[in-house]
DNA sequence: GACTGTGAATAAGTTCACAGCT
DNA sequence: AGCTGTGAACTTATTCACAGTC
C-alpha cells in the first residue's frame, strides 16, 4: 500500500527506538512506551504501522523483533539500500563521515566530485571518484538513492546527472528547487533555511505553546 | 499573529528567492513568479503573506524590497539574531563553515565543545569555547538561537544547559528526541532518518505519482 | 486490566473560485 | 487584462472514543 509521506518520515524514528529496545533486549513494546519516546501519540503510531500490516497483540503489545523486521522492509531497507553522495565540500566530507560512522541502514557506495584535486582522495575509507564514473558505479552497484551536497550553481545539473544515472530518490543540500523528471523523489534539506526560521521562535513570536504533552502517567 | 509551523518554515524560501530578485534588481514580482521560483502554489504564497499582512497591489504584485522587508521582520530577522553552536565534531565542524561561508541572516557566534582538545582552535576564525563559557557567551551576546551537534548521549544534558543558558529555539541534529521547558522550540533534523526515509521511495513503492506541477504557462 | 485496531469527529492545510482593485 | 485577497470547498492528518482481544 501506499503510504503518506508524513507517515513515511515517522517509520525511520520508530526504526531507531526498535533498534535501542532490541540492544536493550526488550522483546515486546506498547504504542504507548513507543509514544514516550517518540513523541508521536499512540494512536498515531498504531495507525501508521496499519499502513503496513504491522499488528500487534490486544493487550500485549508488539513484538519487538518482528516490527523491526516489517518496518525494514516497509521502508525498503531490508534489500540493503546503496547510495552515492556527490560533492564533497564541507558539508558532503561532514556527511560521509557521519553516514559511514554510525552504520547506518543506507551504505554510501561512493562520493564523486568535479574538482580534480578531490579526486582520488579517500574519505574514512571511502573513494572520491570524477563525475564521469556516476553513470558506470551507479549501474553496476544498483544506486538507487543520490546525496546531492553541490554548490547551488551546479545543483541542476547534476541532479539531471543523478537522474539520468538511474537515481531514484535524492537528498538534495543545495538551495535550488530541482526540476526534474518527477518519477525522482526529491528530499530538500536546507541548513541556512532551518537555521533562519528557527529565528522566528527565538523573537518572541511563538504564543501561548498548544503543545500537546505525548501522553503517559510514567514521567 | 501566529502562524503555523508550516507557514514559518516556507517563509525563509521566500526570503532566498527575493534576495535573488534583489539581486537582479527586479523590483516588483507576482505570487505566480514565485510560484515559480518556489514550487508553492500562488494562492498559498498570498495566504501565507496574508498572515503577516504583507498586501500587495492588485493587478501589480509586491514590492520586492517591501517585501523582503517585511518578510525579515515576520522572521524577526531584522535584528541581527545571533547563534551558538554546540559540538564540535564532524558535522559541526562542518555547520560552522557552512553558516559562515553563505552569509546567512543569523549570526554564529560562538562554538563550544567539552573536549579540550578541540578548544582555543578556530574554525574558519570562530572561537571553539569550553562549555564553561557558554552561560556566560549566550548571556553577554543575548543569543537566543542554539545548534546542538553532539553525540546522542550528551543530548539531553546539553540541550538543559542551552535553556539554562537562556536559548529559546534550538537546532538538534542528535537522534535523541529533548524534553525541554516547551517554552523552547526544538526543531529535529536526523540526517540518518532523512537518509533512510529516501529508502522508500528508491524502492519501487511510490506509486503512480500525483505530483502537481506548480502552475503557471512560462515554462 | 491492558492494549490494539479502527470508524467517527475534529483540526489543519491546501486548492478552488471569484469578487475587487489598478 | 492581470493580479491580489479571501471565503468556501476540499483534502489530508490527527485525535477521540470505544469495541474487541488477550
Amino acid at each position: 500500500m501506499r503510504m503518506p509521506e508524513v507517515v513515511v518520515r515517522r517509520l525511520p524514528v520508530y526504526l531507531r527506538v526498535l533498534q535501542d529496545l532490541l540492544a536493550d533486549g526488550v522483546d515486546i513494546v506498547s504504542s504507548g512506551e513507543l509514544s514516550q519516546r517518540t513523541g508521536f501519540s499512540s494512536e498515531q503510531i498504531r495507525k501508521d504501522f496499519a499502513y503496513f500490516r504491522a499488528f500487534g497483540t490486544r493487550g500485549v503489545g508488539y513484538r519487538t523483533r518482528a516490527l523491526n523486521q516489517r518496518l525494514r522492509r516497509a521502508l525498503g531497507l531490508d534489500r540493503g539500500v546503496r547510495a552515492v553522495l556527490v560533492g564533497v565540500g564541507n558539508l558532503g566530507t561532514a556527511l560521509v563521515r557521519h553516514f559511514l560512522g554510525r552504520r547506518s541502514q543506507v551504505f554510501l557506495v561512493a562520493a564523486f566530485d568535479s574538482d580534480p584535486s578531490r579526486q582520488g582522495l579517500a574519505i574514512d575509507g571511502l573513494r572520491v571518484l570524477p563525475m564521469e564514473q556516476l553513470g558506470p558505479v551507479v549501474a553496476r552497484e544498483g544506486v538507487k538513492v543520490g546525496v546531492l551536497t553541490v554548490p547551488a550553481g551546479a545543483a541542476q545539473k547534476v541532479g539531471e546527472a543523478l537522474v539520468a544515472a538511474g537515481i531514484e530518490a535524492i537528498l538534495n543540500f543545495s538551495p535550488v528547487k530541482l526540476r526534474l523528471d518527477p518519477r525522482c523523489h526529491v528530499q530538500n534539506i536546507d541548513l541556512t533555511i532551518e537555521l533562519e526560521s528557527l529565528s522566528y521562535y527565538a523573537s518572541g513570536a511563538r504564543g501561548p505553546g498548544r503543545r500537546r504533552a505525548p501522553e503517559g502517567r510514567g514521567g
